[in-house]
DNA sequence: CTTTACTCCGTAGTGCACTACAGGGTTTAT
DNA sequence: ATAAACCCTGTAGTGCACTACGGAGTAAAG
């Protein structure tokens, strides 16, 4: 099912609006589409693309740094040592922001226990330590 | 050791600027500290909350959201129901992150591994699966 | 005791990531 | 066949989260 999107249905499918599909486009996000009767008519792959950016953005990480993460793919020998150097940058960067996650779940966690069993929190903010002990 | 911090002393620990101390006093994330003389003495306490604020917003959340997550506390057992539905779709966000960022941890191991093992990537882009599938 | 560094308040400006027109042309539904 | 619904380019405006600056007062160092 090799479907092509008019700019609308793109839009629609990646849960977006149409000026953000031609704003993406503009930075070079996502390559301009064929248009012969001047009607830009897009690959399904672009779907993909677009909720990779939404959801990257999502986690914390900029326009660019999505960019940067879409480019990661080895072409040549010779990029390879760049590409390699980036994704484990990037991979230490997902690594400590689950692990601070997993931080703030705990205390959630131990907050919702606390309302369970009707106790009142005995520190101003509970969720303030989060980050303060491994 | 409970030290008072000027606000350039606070702003430096924090790793923030004086300005962005005084925005945030004015958006009532932090309340304003005593000034007899005239200038703001800052318990140490509010450098943990400010660096909570900053890694809160690295993990994809807005100001709001994390003035929403400071807020969240148990006081009275009158406001333990609305703090429990909060802490609990929070968490739900917290742990939607976690599982993309596994994803996106896997997929740039993959990466890292394949050019390693100096192969070229077979797709476009190999990091765009990532949230696709499971 | 003076110079350098800090503080105050208030307002204006910046960068990012969109978002909203204006003023047209084209397709699709009825 | 005509009106609603879609598309085009281009430029201007918005909201968030700061960031910079002007003009003045205070504190610390040499």
């Amino acid at each position: 099912m090799k479907k092509e999107y008019t700019i609308g249905k793109l839009a629609k499918e990646s849960g977006v609006t149409v000026e953000t599909v031609r704003f993406y486009e503009q930075k070079g996000f996502i390559k301009q589409p064929s248009s012969k009767s001047g009607y830009r008519k897009y690959p399904d792959d672009d779907i993909i693309k677009i909720k990779f950016i939404k959801r990257t953005q999502e986690l914390g990480f900029t326009l660019n740094e999505a960019k940067e993460l879409l480019e990661l793919r080895v072409k040549s020998n010779a990029k390879c040592g760049q590409v390699k150097i980036k994704a484990e940058s990037k991979l230490k960067e997902v690594e400590e922001k689950i692990k601070d996650l997993n931080k703030m779940k705990r205390s959630l966690k131990k907050m919702i226990g606390a309302c369970s069993n009707n106790e009142k929190s005995t520190t101003e903010c509970p969720i303030l330590e989060s980050f303060e002990k491994d």
